[in-house]
RNA sequence: UGCCGGAUGGUGUAAUGGUAGCACAACAGAUUCUGGAUCUGUUUGUCUAGGUUCGAAUCCUAGUCUGGCAACCA
């Protein structure tokens, strides 16, 4: 990092430890066990860890699970998983808000105790219909003044289980009139006889996110509570319950969620999706979930590089999916090994090439990286070359194989075409070429220049594989702009994967689970960790190369 | 039609009263044994209307557009 980062969030961090407010700057990423983290989560870890770094402070990694209902442990490990994937380390801070059921419990006696809450007996149809609309104020519950030492009793007698789930609820006494919904006399507690994958059935009687996300806050000391825009209006009632109880008030500052192009982000979505069975599952490469951009091939260090990239602000903004492209590109380019790989086979034969001869010639391994050495690439007189590398009948401005033409074989000889067979289709099935001697290794001695280099393999030492080509899961750059009644499904796009057969360079059928390349000419690829087996990976195309040739032919 | 936010090129973001900058994308050229990478250049922007000021993206007024909020979810 040659420039810290900064935003309005870091900018707030800066100002109060200079003025002294803060020592140690403590702030948490804060998930419920219930879902699988996305790369808009990504952003949020990021941010946190990240503004914990740089100021020698903490982060929590906090479970907020005060929902039995939806909540459960495999999700903890998980994300878990995820968190370090990324690079962070919550050291001795993993918490969960279920670890604060008892003093939150106290809490609640003691806002009862100051007249700020109370037991309610509405049910939530009438609740809500006392709530009001943001239009029309609300009106007081008959609860609303019962006797403190009524409500007192109560309150232990819901948690003793007395009582049946929606009987009773514990509500704080605000205003019934404030405009903001979230201040008329909200939900603290609630009744709900379920085991929690934690506490068991200890408690039946269950904190409410508002109550328990200020509290615990509170109690871990976070100094800077970090969320996204959609708890903006929450906030008033954040600070009001840390005012109620004069307890310690950590600030809550909201930032915009990431939103990319081409995708959706919502888990309600992703679970179609996956309960569809229109992906093959939260791991699915095309997924924008941490787990499926993981699986694709996606470093923690490119995702880190573009939630810098993308910066901190309070606009909710749309962000072009092709910067998170360009992120993976720059640092493969630099630190991925090259190898050859025909995706989609075709014949070439070298008529003037001795039947037996192998040639072993020097492939550069990484030009970016000199240091990463050469390796021996045998040349033989059948290979493979790519499908779109020849044409019969060659379009405007394309410098590859066709009829009489030179191109140049990467690290071989430059060869001529001299002929071409087909099928009764009228389809290529073999290019016959003769090669020039004298340009072993791809320089020609009287200096011609040759515009093409294309990508083989031998067709005798060489494996097949299977290889993956992801495109972006949906047609629409925007899909949060539906008309009613328009399903975001409708835009998925057909072509998101195609499975082909490559021929590769004969050693990458040793390649380890995880590990990424650069198929020449083609773009980068990581070997599946969960399809491949020992001698048969399969590869996930993560990126392709820029291509300015399919650009040029793409219709504007 | 209530409350809380937000409006800077195609996209994401800087500039906190003093030259509207950066990145991605796009386009053009140079270079290249990857139509990659690299290098150079180009196009495109302060929501509108008034006001304050020598000077406004920035301050004031009015408007427009836009996001969020009405789970005993988080």
């Amino acid at each position: 990092m040659d420039n810290p980062a900064s935003d309005f969030v870091r900018d707030i961090v800066a100002a109060d430890t200079a003025s002294g407010k803060h020592e140690l700057i403590v702030t948490h990423f804060t998930p419920e066990p219930n879902g699988c983290r996305h790369i808009g989560h990504g952003k949020s870890i990021c941010l946190n860890f990240s503004i914990a770094l740089e100021n020698k402070g903490r982060c929590h990694l906090r479970f907020d699970d005060t929902n039995p209902a939806t909540e459960e442990t495999e999700y903890v490990e998980a994300i878990k998983n995820d968190v370090r994937w990324l690079g962070f380390d919550w050291g001795e801070h993993l918490h969960y808000a279920s670890d604060y059921f008892e003093p939150l419990y106290g809490y609640a006696v003691e806002l009862i105790k100051r007249d700020k809450a109370y037991v309610c007996t509405l049910d939530s149809e009438q609740f809500k219909e006392y709530r009001g609309v943001p239009t029309r104020p609300g009106k007081e519950s008959p609860s609303r003044n019962r006797p403190i030492e009524e409500s007192l009793d109560l309150f232990e007698r819901m948690k003793n289980g007395e009582f049946d789930e929606g009987q009773y609820v514990v509500r704080a006494k605000i205003d019934m009139n404030s405009p903001n919904l979230h201040m008329r006399d909200p939900v603290l507690y609630r009744i709900r006889k379920m085991a929690h994958h934690r506490t068991g059935d200890k408690w039946c009687i269950y904190p409410m996110y508002d109550f328990t996300h200020c509290l615990s806050d509170s109690i871990e000391g976070i100094t800077h509570s970090i969320c996204t825009l959609e708890f903006e209006v929450h906030r008033p009632l954040y600070d009001w319950i840390l005012d109620s109880l004069e307890v310690y008030h950590p600030q809550q500052i909201e930032f915009a969620r990431l939103n990319l192009t081409y995708t959706v982000m919502s888990k309600r979505r992703l679970l179609e999706l996956v309960q569809g069975g229109l992906v093959s599952g939260w791991d699915d490469p095309r997924m924008p979930t941490l787990a499926g951009l993981r699986r694709r091939g996606y470093t923690p260090s490119a995702i880190r590089e573009f939630c810098a990239r993308v910066g901190v602000t309070k606009v909710n903004s749309l962000t072009d999916i092709a910067l998170l492209e360009f992120c993976i590109r720059e640092e493969l380019n630099r630190t991925a090994p090259r190898a050859m790989a025909v995706l989609e086979p075709l014949k070439l034969i070298i008529d003037n090439y001795p039947e037996d001869q192998v040639d072993e010639l020097d492939g550069i391994n990484n030009p970016e990286d000199p240091a990463m050495g050469t390796r021996k690439v045998p040349f033989t007189r059948e290979l493979f070359i790519e499908q779109d590398d020849f044409r019969a009948e060659p379009p405007p401005k394309f410098h590859r194989l066709s009829p009489g033409r030179e191109v140049r074989l990467r690290y071989g000889y430059i060869i001529k075409c001299v002929g071409h067979d087909t099928d009764e289709a009228g389809r290529v099935t073999a290019v016959h070429c003769t090669y020039d001697p004298a340009t072993r290794g791809g320089t020609a001695p009287d200096g011609r220049k040759i515009k093409g280099t294309i990508h083989w393999v031998s067709a005798v030492q060489s494996a097949e594989v299977e290889v993956r080509l992801y495109d972006r899961l949906f047609t629409r750059e925007k899909l949060d702009d539906l008309e009613a009644g328009d399903d975001f499904k409708n835009y998925l796009n057909p072509d998101s994967l195609k499975t082909v057969k490559a021929r590769v360079e004969a050693w990458l059928i040793q390649a380890g689970q995880g590990s990424r390349y650069q198929f020449e000419r083609k773009g980068y690829f990581c070997v599946d960790p969960v399809d491949s087996t020992d001698g048969k990976p399969v590869f996930n195309q993560i990126v392709p190369l820029r291509d300015s040739w399919a650009r040029l032919n793409k219709p504007q």
